[in-house]
DNA sequence: AGACGTACTACGACAGACGTAGTACGTCTG
DNA sequence: CAGACGTACTACGTCTGTCGTAGTACGTCT
């Protein structure tokens, strides 16, 4: 069974739950639940790793959280939105993505290759 | 100007190394240009990370190092080559990469989507 | 009553990449 | 012929993101 390695997902994982925000704020547990969904179960963030990715997104300016309450359940959480510097940062990613891919696959081999 | 962060190659520097001493048997200096090369300079490894990468895999069993002089200028170097386990392992990485990047890219836009 | 899901927070460990520095030797250049 | 530069490393310490462990709190389900 191949497993993704943390250290490759490291520096993503701010693109991935940027992309969630991308559309509407969110909080913590959901937007797990959709990176786990999205991914089809092949990638569950860990709690820890999450919040620390919001704190840190958040000293950066990427992110900014305020107290909301959770439209189904009227439970008050702790939203995160999209700052403009976020958006900046997250196509700037995604631009880094496509020559890192490129980069990458300079050294690896296909199956059967 | 569109810079690959250390973050998303951590993980696959290994792999990269390996990938050159598939076929023959070389040494830090010349994978590091070989590397530099091969990304038409888009990546250049740096020589701390290069020499822990040989470290930490000889110490998995993954590369055996030996002295051996070098033929074109027949200085003694420190050369490395790939076990069986090397090999295998390297096979893995390639796998696991395509897994990482289908599901990095579910979370990527593409340029003017 | 206790398990389970939801929704966090705090703290510390770990590993890989990197910065800085130093050594040594040979070649090239002004 | 001195100093810069390229080659070929080694040593040591720092930083950062991920993850393990643990704890809190509240509601629902069985």
């Amino acid at each position: 069974m191949v497993e993704i390695s943390s250290d490759v997902i490291r520096g993503y994982t701010d693109t991935m739950i940027l992309s969630i925000l991308w559309d509407e704020p969110s909080y913590g547990y959901e937007i797990s639940k959709t990176i786990r969904m999205i991914s089809d179960g092949k990638y569950v963030i860990k709690e820890t790793t999450l919040y620390s990715a919001f704190s840190r997104m958040e000293k950066n300016g990427y992110l900014k959280s305020f107290p909301m309450e959770d439209l189904k359940t009227g439970k008050k959480r702790t939203y995160y939105s999209m700052t403009d510097a976020g958006r900046k940062y997250y196509i700037e990613k995604c631009e880094e993505w496509e020559l890192t891919k490129e980069v990458i696959e300079l050294f690896i081999r296909k199956e059967g290759v």
